[in-house]
DNA sequence: AATACGTGGGA
DNA sequence: TTCCCAAGTAT
């Protein structure tokens, strides 16, 4: 018997940890896990799971989505935030359809082509849909190699190449095994190597870890924090978005300036939904969803 | 490379 | 109450 691997001690540990997430059965289609991943792009689990099964049940497959509106798709989005990830996903459920006959393509260069799925999205559903052996590199795999291998305390702000490359030494050599230790890597990040209270007490790679080895040494100076979110365009959006969601077809403007005083900043928001492709004028007083209704508005 | 892009919950 | 953030992507 040899010495178990990084990857073979972290698998071992997710066999019998791994929470019970829907997208991880086997159940879950290439289009089922494709949707988890866009949803979960920057939004906690505890909220993505409801909204994946809802959105599931009413679109099975990329040509049900291809068949529905944006503004549908807006709707069901409900308020998961990123609500320019719906309109991208309905964009992927057309594509989906018009390119590769209706089918989750599996070729990572196909995937990454699809609106909204970038470097970690194709590799995931590569990797969880299709079992090939890519390195799957979110924040969680970033921290977590960083801290265990490399005994740094926290990851750059962005994947880069050489986190592919760091990660990928890693991984087995078989395809499954390698997909396993991926969602291994991601799942020991969110639940014990987290980035504020790491529970190194229940961790499968405490022993072998650089990170604690020297100490647990904290993260460099104070990183510059951004603007707050009140006040900001992105508020605005959200305020005008909500509007439009709750409301049925077209919107009279009237009832949009009510969400915001400053005149110059509410138009600023509002185009940038259009811009978006989020929202669409309607005549020359009034703004909807994209495709809530009628493609040609009647006039009288 | 830095910045824009939502939301709601926990510490 | 304030702050930080949670499976990123596009520009």
């Amino acid at each position: 018997m040899t010495e178990p691997t990084f990857a073979g001690r972290v698998s071992r540990w997710y066999e019998q940890h791994a929470r019970d997430l829907p997208w991880r059965r086997p159940e879950a289609d290439p289009w089922a896990i494709l949707v988890s991943e866009v949803m979960l792009q920057q939004t906690p689990v505890a909220r993505v799971v409801p909204a994946w099964q809802a959105w599931l049940e009413r679109w099975p497959t990329p040509a049900a989505l291809a068949g529905s509106s944006p503004a549908e798709a807006i709707r069901m989005w409900g308020r998961l935030g990123y609500p320019r990830r719906a309109v991208r996903l309905h964009e992927c459920a057309v594509a989906i359809v018009e390119r590769h006959g209706g089918a989750v393509p599996d070729r990572l260069e196909q995937l990454l082509a699809l609106p909204g799925v970038g470097t970690y999205t194709a590799r995931a559903v590569a990797a969880f849909a299709y079992g090939q052996r890519h390195p799957v590199v979110d924040t969680n795999v970033r921290r977590v190699v960083c801290r265990a291998v490399a005994g740094e305390p926290d990851a750059g702000p962005t994947t880069r190449p050489a986190d592919l490359v760091a990660t990928e030494e890693l991984l087995p050599a078989e395809p499954a095994a390698a997909a396993l230790a991926s969602a291994a890597f991601m799942e020991l990040g969110a639940v014990v190597c987290t980035a504020r209270a790491p529970r190194c007490g229940v961790c499968p790679v405490e022993s072998t870890c650089a990170w604690r080895a020297s100490g647990r040494p904290a993260p460099a100076g104070p990183t510059r924090r951004p603007q707050r979110y009140a006040g900001t365009d992105r508020q605005v959006r959200g305020l005008l978005l909500g509007v439009l969601r709750e409301a049925s077809g077209p919107v009279p403007h009237q009832r949009l300036d009510q969400v915001w005083a400053d005149d110059v900043q509410r138009a600023r928001a509002l185009a940038g939904l259009v811009d978006d492709g989020l929202v669409e004028p309607i005549g020359a007083t009034s703004f909807r969803l994209v495709g809530d209704g009628p493609a040609v508005p009647v006039t009288g």
